[in-house]
RNA sequence: GCGGGUGUAGCUUAGUGGUAAAGCUCCAGCCUUCCAAGCUGGCUAUGCGGGUUCGAUUCCCGCCACCCGCUCCA
């Protein structure tokens, strides 16, 4: 997929990210490190600003359920490292030790040591590997987790990993929350943290990285609702992702085929983006799955505490069924960097119109000239609105736009620049996504008006000083 | 993990077995009454390590990173 200049689509992307200040090479002065990042000071702000416009879904107003009242979920933070035993309860421990080989035919896998006490999963007739369609690997080991030691001594008594996934810590404390928070199932846990996979291939940006950060909710209910609520979570997270200002031509469902699904999962549908790099393909971006009652069950086993859960109200002791939505928060930062990025031209004249997208494999026509814009939504932007003095040498106008720039960043994010032509700074704005560009010149210390510039638009209108709060605020809001 | 390609400043590109050049960006100053203007000055680079050589950014080897295919992807 190609942007401008020859380069493609997600070079000018990570260029404009590393020249913006947004993502960074880990360790990028020793040569960096395959599969992890930084995420400079315009990453971070936006990556919690998609943090927190999910928690706010997700824990603090919650959408309405079947019921019409709103669903119950409570937040969680959970520890990276936890009991080793938790993986293996999980599953994510089993298989690791031991180099395993795959069918890649029926998707099948067999410990190396012992493929011939394996019965193909097609012909429960013939062992594995006997039957003319099986497609083995060579013997592998996965060590997907990371591994550590916890205190001085490194031994396989000490050896403990780096949580691969968070909902694990979620099933731990269900208990915990049960006990304190007086929840009644249905209700859902959500969590967000750093997760680590060491993958075989990182690739594509920051799309697979071996550190990453996840959000996921553990919804608990009743078997025989489980299904229901399986759709509603389907739909609630497609509908998130829209608000995330994701096009709709961009996001579609994928249902796993039955022999894709985890050991987990009962059922799965992926909600699936459409990736510079994947298309004309769409590539995975969030996971929704039933995970019945496997979580539960195995870490009641494993621990040997009870993980029931008593209604009171209908007198029934039953192990809650699971749906869980699981996203990836740096992939949803991939998405909304890729769904912002434009390049566009603009017309040199006033009244020439609008800003068109460019052609990428053409010069800006006559008349118009070349600008990269981040067109973020603005509860998303890094940075709310940017505040100019027309002229950096009149110091009355200097210290008016202090004055507003001083106001405004008791609520937000804001930007202050009195360096170099006005029309170079909205610009740098652009390249950040800053929807407001806030000019003070004359006339502002004759009336109390600063110009106040459209990011997407550039046009400009005069408002009162004493409006600049409201207006960018119902923009933040949405 | 396999194969191919690429590594010179923040970016885009020069160039050389002997002092690494330019444009844009960035910073400072001057100027400037609304969309990357101008003038002056400034910071900043041969991915890392070894070898050959009097001398390596250049030639050779190894590593690392990135890109493209495959593979993999709880």
């Amino acid at each position: 997929m190609k942007a401008t200049n020859g380069k493609t689509f997600m070079e000018a992307l990570s260029a404009l990210c590393k020249r913006r200040g947004f993502i960074f090479q880990a360790s990028e002065i020793y040569g960096g490190l395959n599969g992890f990042w930084d995420y400079g000071p315009l990453g971070i702000q936006l990556k919690n600003n998609i943090r927190d416009d999910w928690w706010r879904r997700m824990v603090t107003c919650t959408p309405a359920g079947p019921d019409g009242e709103p669903v119950q979920i409570v937040g969680l933070d959970s520890a990276i490292i936890q009991n080793p035993k938790t993986w293996q309860a999980s599953g994510h421990v089993a298989g690791f030790n031991d180099p395993m080989v795959d069918c890649r035919a029926c998707k099948a896998r067999f410990r190396a040591d012992q493929i011939d006490q394996y019965e193909c999963p097609r012909k429960p007739s013939k062992k594995a590997g006997e039957h003319t369609e099986c497609d083995l690997t060579e013997p592998r080991s996965f060590n997907l987790m990371f591994e550590t030691y916890v205190g001085a001594i490194k031994n396989d008594e000490s050896r403990a990993y780096l949580r691969p996934e968070t909902a694990q810590g979620i099933f731990l404390n269900f208990r915990n929350v049960v006990d304190t928070m007086r929840v009644k199932v249905p209700f859902g846990i959500a969590q967000v943290g750093k997760a680590f996979r060491n993958e075989v291939t990182p690739r594509n940006y920051i799309f697979r990285s071996r550190e990453f950060e996840q959000m996921e909710m553990e919804w608990f209910c009743h078997p025989d609702e489980a299904d229901q609520w399986f759709r509603f979570g389907k739909e609630q997270r497609m509908a998130w992702w829209r608000g995330l200002g994701v096009r709709e031509a961009s996001l579609r469902f994928r249902d796993h085929e039955q022999d894709e699904l985890a050991h987990y999962s009962n059922a799965c549908v992926d909600v699936e983006y459409l990736y510079p790099f994947t298309a004309p393909d769409f590539g995975e971006l969030e996971g929704i799955a039933h995970r019945g009652c496997f979580d539960l069950t195995q870490h009641q086993e494993h621990s040997g505490t009870k993980m029931e859960y008593f209604d009171q109200e209908k007198n029934l002791r039953f192990l809650p069924n699971v749906i869980e939505p699981a996203s990836g928060l740096t992939r949803a930062v991939l998405v909304v960097l890729c769904e912002a990025y434009r390049v566009e031209w603009v017309p040199t004249s006033d009244d020439g119109g609008d800003p068109v997208e460019a052609d990428p494999n053409g010069k800006a026509p006559e008349g118009y000239e070349e600008r990269t814009v981040m067109r973020f939504l603005p509860k998303l932007a890094p940075v709310k609105a940017a505040v100019f003095p027309l002229l950096k040498n009149k110091p009355e106008l200097v210290a008016k736009a202090q004055e507003i720039y001083n106001s405004l960043r008791e609520h937000w994010p804001v930007f202050y620049d009195q360096t170099g032509a006005i029309g170079r700074r909205y610009r740098r704005q652009d390249e950040i996504g800053t929807p407001f560009g806030i000019t003070v010149d004359f006339d502002t210390l004759a009336d109390d008006t600063v110009t106040l510039r459209d990011r997407d638009t550039m046009k400009q209108q005069r408002v009162k000083i004493a409006e600049l709060s409201s207006i960018i605020g119902n923009a933040v809001r949405g």
